[in-house]
DNA sequence: CTCTCATTGTGGACAATTGCACAATAAGGG
DNA sequence: CCCTTATTGTGCAATTGTCCACAATGAGAG
């Protein structure tokens, strides 16, 4: 039976590839750098050689979510800029918590980057008594055992992890039952979550081990 | 003709899929954390379980570069960590230079987690008057303009780039002409390097990005 | 010494991804 | 209005990546 009735249909949208997700923020920070630089127009091909990227791909990877070039022309970079925002459904701002204010956690804190890329920081939490109540910037630290209640109440879904190995794990785990459904990690561990919650990994170690294998 | 002469052969290393040489680095930071847990052997299976890969990948991807394992019992944990430390070449220590002296890179000059994973962080640059001389932990910041004699006389070959989006670019072509051949940048822009000069990104709007995409 | 169990390394099937190449067509110049 | 140029969207072929399934085999029990 390789039929789909009326009433599958409905709710069948084409599976995209990760892959292709994974593309779309990169063009995405291109298209708003050239918006920056005062660029109206774009082309694939263009796109590609700054990125890096065949001029294919990128044709390929965007008609997987429509016709948004004109030909001859190529792509009025505003439109696709905003289109790509509602694919990856960045057109709206997402409230995030951050877990842990060491170091890394008070330098995501206070990066200024987050807002204008659909991001507002919501809170930084720790479990130290030391830290907890502390100014920061504009945020003061709260307490870790709070954090679940306030992430339900505000129906926040995003959360970033910035403690230390040993207690990764463990956030992970209360973050996934106050109802976080992406994670973004920076502690070099492999957290385990169940099915539905999606998790980036930061680790600095990692990505430099990945290079050193071509150099010399 | 799809011939090689015997000449040919001697220097003719099995190219290695760049994708496999990126999972070396989750397999020994897996690895290492068994061998804290004080395990002496592990399978490819229970490894596939704690990172979610499947267990033929991890066999497969070993088996590129030799036989590690034993049947019937699976790979001798701290074995298999040397033999991946020395394919990535990260059995002897890298020196490592910042440039950027702000949130981003004082935090990665204070990170301690390098030195065990083969990397050694030394010197933060920075080319704002206000910043250089200052005393930051074990690190006086320098003037970016003393790096590129440094990195030479040194023969540093991996730097890691957290200055503002706008200063990137200018950074890398500093870096590249300093002999500079592994860069990490944490600054969200695309940077463009001649061919021989790798790079890596870390931007969290791009990895919250590719999230959003997937929650409602 | 033989049987059983666990687990590797790998050939080859299958799946996913990339890239080529071209018809379609928009825009501008004359 | 016609010609030229630029560039898209896409069918299809080529390439790359993943995974199944099994022979080989090491270790331990009896």
């Amino acid at each position: 039976m390789l039929q789909f009735s009326a009433g599958d249909m409905i709710t069948m949208a084409k599976q995209i590839p990760d892959i292709v997700i994974g593309r779309l923020p990169v063009y995405l920070r291109a298209l708003q750098q050239m918006l920056a630089e005062g660029r109206q127009v774009t082309s694939s091909q263009e796109l590609g050689e700054r990125l890096g990227i065949s001029a294919a791909q990128i044709r390929k990877d965007l008609s997987q979510f429509g016709e948004f070039g004109k030909q001859g022309t190529g792509y009025n970079i505003e439109y696709l800029a905003n289109q790509l925002r509602e694919i990856l459904k960045v057109n709206k701002t997402w409230e995030v918590v951050i877990v842990g204010a060491g170091d890394i956690g008070r330098a995501l804190a206070g990066y200024s980057g987050f807002s204008e890329r659909g991001f507002n920081i919501r809170g930084i939490f720790d479990n130290s008594p030391k830290r907890i109540g502390e100014q920061h910037g504009e945020f003061v630290i709260k307490d870790t055992a709070t954090l679940k209640a306030e992430a339900q109440a505000e129906g926040i879904k995003m959360a970033m992890i910035a403690v230390p190995a040993s207690a990764a794990q463990e956030v992970a785990d209360l973050l996934v039952d106050a109802g976080i459904r992406a994670i973004l990690s920076y502690a070099p561990v492999n957290l385990n979550v169940p099915a539905g919650v999606r998790v980036q990994n930061i680790d600095p170690s990692i990505h430099l081990q990945r290079m050193t294998y071509y150099l010399d």
